[in-house]
DNA sequence: ATAGAATCATGTTTTAAAGCACAAAAGTAC
DNA sequence: GTACTTTTGTGCTTTAAAACATGATTCTAT
């Protein structure tokens, strides 16, 4: 089939994961009820205050979560690749988004009724599990990154991000990290200003570990970027 | 009925909120793999790296959940009050303990066998909401404790940890924090050094914010306190 | 093609917080 | 009670990272 986002056949194509564990009664209430929705680089998805009404799954693009904290500085809290579910959380918590949501790169999401999602969960204790697996990993992670983001220094923390980038969106055939960043996002996501993020990387090209060319990333001593992630 | 703990009875009449989501059948269960456990102030409760095999309730204390970041820096993550689950989030996502947990006074904290609590999940979609819940509100709370730790300044970090506490134990009569910290436990609860947090609640005393006594803290002015803690 | 804006880069200055040193006080053990 | 350890309190020094300033480069729109 071929790859036409819009086309609810994409939806249910490539939401595996969760649609292996529904049967016909609860694929059908889907198809029924879903919805796609595209947006556009850096088009805002949800914001802070909106309520939550839709359960979201990415299914083409790059999303980030993030916040923005005192002073217009913005925090990148998490990044979401495709064929990942999101926006869940507020509703389950019943409060309102805590974060905003925004496209990084032109985004194709499936927005599904969160009543729809509840009527599903009542009857399919799988599709709980799911949930319940899905928040308890992001627990962790979040948990870690509080550490990490306190703890480590400069290099530490860029270096983390990077790794992170690398198992999130995977490097190309030549070592290229396969998401394009500004400086100004990948100093969000690693907690520092813009001038320390472009200077910092400008050491790890000095020290061979990167290499750079505009906003392509070349991961040359990948082992080197883990072990200064992970001293801090 | 007495405070008597080491008694199960305290375990079924403390546990209330989930206990009124169970019927009898699904209570004999867990009245049969309950078990009761004790620690002694400063008593590690779990480690990084243990499994996990058992849901605990506090039923009475408190307990810190903590990490240990790098060059022995520790980060406090979360603090458990009584009738408060916890330790279920490593087992929930497949992962050994991320965290370190222990008593900050002698504590009492019922034990049952995720087994259990999985066969009662099973058949019961409000223990499933009920951990839904709680893990939202917990990624919800972490989310937000990353933008706070990282982009407040010291005053603010420890402004709003002493409404963390506020919140979370209460103040007595004469306004006194219903819990007694070392002034190391605070830093790592606001992410600063011991000196820091000594010097700042210093501050905060002559700025008329707080009164101390030793490790009692008396909230002075409360809308002060809350107002450097959300301007950071 | 050209103007204007955004992004990237780098040097310099400032500052918030850590690190260190050393007492005083409070707990704890014998 | 005395010795020992831990915690608390303060002053001084150092340092990592932010803030600021200024160009160069790249992108974008008309």
């Amino acid at each position: 089939m071929q790859e036409k986002s819009g086309n609810i056949m994409d939806f249910s194509t490539n939401l595996k994961e969760v649609w292996r564990m529904l049967n016909e009664e609860e694929r059908e209430l889907l198809r029924a009820n879903a919805a796609i929705q595209h947006y556009k680089k850096n088009q805002q998805i949800y914001a802070e205050g909106d309520e939550p009404t839709h359960l979201m799954c990415l299914l083409k693009g790059k999303v980030k979560i993030y916040k923005e904290g005192v002073g217009g500085r913005s925090q990148i809290i998490r990044m979401i690749k495709p064929i990942q579910y999101f926006a869940y959380r507020a509703y389950f918590a019943r409060e309102h988004y805590l974060t905003d949501a925004a496209a990084f790169e032109a985004s194709t999401v499936c927005l599904i009724p969160m009543k729809t999602v509840r009527q599903i969960m009542k009857n399919n204790y799988n599709i709980c599990k799911f949930f319940i697996r899905q928040l308890s990993i992001d627990l962790g992670i979040a948990d870690e990154r509080t550490v990490n983001l306190t703890q480590k220094h400069i290099r530490g923390r860029l270096a983390e991000s990077l790794a992170f980038l690398i198992d999130s969106y995977g490097l190309e055939e030549d070592a290229t990290i396969n998401i394009y960043l500004s400086r100004e996002d990948l100093a969000n996501l690693s907690n520092m200003t813009t001038s320390n993020a472009i200077r910092t990387l400008a050491n790890f090209v000095n020290d061979k570990v990167i290499a750079l060319d505009g906003r392509k990333i070349k991961v040359i001593d990948e082992e080197r970027l883990r072990k200064i992630s992970k001293l801090g």
